[in-house]
DNA sequence: CAAACATATGATTAATTGTTCATATATTAT
DNA sequence: ATAATATATGAACAATTAATCATATGTTTG
């Protein structure tokens, strides 16, 4: 029984919704803030403090732009004590951004 | 003399133009029409009117999404008669589109 | 050259989104 | 328990942007 959508006459495309889901992930590098924020997270954790101080955004900025990190887990974090330290959930955060790099300084 | 923001604290960050210019090009990606656009010619190049077609696109809105991609050399073009036929620009495009995907794969 | 077809582009509009401000929650120290 | 510090979050506003509509440009065919 044939799913809807199965058209023989073109290459298939991926599920419209995993597309989507390609184009939120993008979105969310898509910001200057949000790539400063993970840019400075490239050598080691920071807390929220270190981020807005070394980046002179506001705490509150800084808060909001790590709460759409974190959903789209492209950073974790852990408590300790006080402060919060954030830090990239994993190595395809770095590979995303460096292959970004390497496009951008193409001929 | 120590110029505005060279702390010796932290590990310096790439020059805000450059960050500034790879959030540019991510939030390029982060459409979902131009990502639908830009998976369409994965497998071989495509005019217009197929892409408008194919993904059930209004000329003008497949036109103008063209031309961002196009200044973001993302896609290159060639003309054949009426027809103007786009593919992608270079391996860089299908990694960074790869690697989102990798990313939304893991648990 | 005119008609037809393919693509590009400018202006307008609706929707999305990042920042700010105020305030809430959570942890530690006194 | 209260104050102090660190972080999170809700609401409102300003700015950005994608789609549409109308029209312009470019190419081929009769």
């Amino acid at each position: 029984m044939a799913e809807a959508g199965t058209d023989k006459t073109v290459a298939k495309q991926p599920d419209d919704e995993i597309l989507y889901d390609l184009a939120e992930l993008f979105k969310v590098f898509g910001d200057s803030t949000r790539i400063k924020i993970l840019y400075s997270m490239f050598e080691h954790e920071l807390c929220v403090n270190d981020i807005a101080r070394l980046l002179n955004l506001s705490q509150s900025s800084v808060s909001h732009q790590l709460r759409i990190l974190k959903t789209s887990k492209l950073v974790k974090f852990r408590r300790d004590g006080k402060s919060i330290y954030y830090s990239l959930d994993d190595e395809h955060v770095r590979s995303i951004i460096s292959m970004g790099m390497e496009h951008l300084e193409e001929p």
